[in-house]
DNA sequence: ATTGACCGTGTGGTGCACCCCACAGTTTAA
DNA sequence: TTAAACTGTGGGGTGCACCACACGGTCAAT
C-alpha cells in the first residue's frame, strides 16, 4: 500500500491528477482509510496507471480511459483501441481536408488579389 | 453602417461573437456611438468578416487571425497560410504517431497477454 | 406617449484535463 | 513532545471560442 506522495512519484502522475482521477473514478485507490479519507494505491492500482499513462499517450481523452476501465477483464481494449484509431483517422482527414483549403486559397490568391 | 443584428444576419456571425470578436480586438466595429455605445459595421467591416469566416474554415485560431489581422495590408496573408499550414502538418503528424503507438499496441497484444 | 424591438454591460456557464492554494487535521521521526 | 512533512477538502483558475441570461437603457413606429 502505497500513500498518494509515493504512488505519484512511482507512476509520474501528480498527486493532484490522482486526485482527479479518483474523483471522476477513472482511478479510484485501493483503499481509503475512513479515519482520515487518506488514499492507498497497492500493486494493482500501478499496473492500471501505468495502462492509463499508455493510453493517455495514444491520445485518449479521460471519457475514452474510463470506457476501457469500466471493462475489467479488458477484452473490449482492442476494440476501443480500433475505435480511438478510426476517430484519429478522422480527425486526420479534417485536418488534410484544410490543408487542401489553404492550398485552395493561396492558388486562389495567385491570380486574382484578394 | 449596420447595426448589430443586420449585419449578423449578413455575415452569419451571431451578435454575440461579434462582441465576441470586438471584445478581443479581433473584428472592431466601423464606429462606436458614444452616446449610446451602439456597434455599427460598414462595409470594409463586411469584407473583414468574410476573410475571418474563412480563415476559421481553415483552422485558424483566434489569435492567429488577429495575426492576420494586425497587418492591414494582407501582405503576410500567405505567409501566415503557409506557417498554419506546417502547424497543421505537424499536427498530423503527432495523430499519425498516435495511430502508429496503437498499432504498435495492438501487434504486442497479439503476441503476450497485456 | 407608449409599445415592442433593439442595444449595451456584466456575469456565469460550457468541456477538457488538470494545477494551485489556503486551511486544517494527521502522521512520523527526533 | 514537538515540529516537519504529509494528507484531505473546497474553491478558484487556466485556455479556447463562444452561448445565454438578466437588467436596464434606447430607438422606431404608431
Amino acid at each position: 500500500m502505497y500513500r498518494i506522495s509515493e504512488f505519484a512519484e512511482m507512476t509520474g502522475l501528480t498527486k493532484e491528477t490522482l486526485r482527479y482521477y479518483a474523483e471522476v473514478k477513472l482511478l479510484e485507490p485501493a483503499f481509503i482509510d475512513s479515519k482520515n479519507n487518506y488514499r492507498y494505491y497497492d500493486d494493482g492500482s500501478y499496473f492500471l496507471a501505468i495502462l492509463l499513462i499508455k493510453l493517455r499517450r495514444l491520445g485518449f481523452t479521460i471519457q475514452e480511459m474510463i470506457s476501457v476501465m469500466e471493462d475489467e477483464s479488458f477484452a473490449n481494449l482492442e476494440a476501443l483501441l480500433l475505435q480511438k484509431r478510426k476517430l484519429i483517422e478522422k480527425q486526420i482527414e479534417e485536418l488534410q481536408g484544410q490543408i487542401d483549403e489553404i492550398d485552395a486559397f493561396l492558388d486562389s490568391g495567385k491570380e486574382e488579389e484578394l
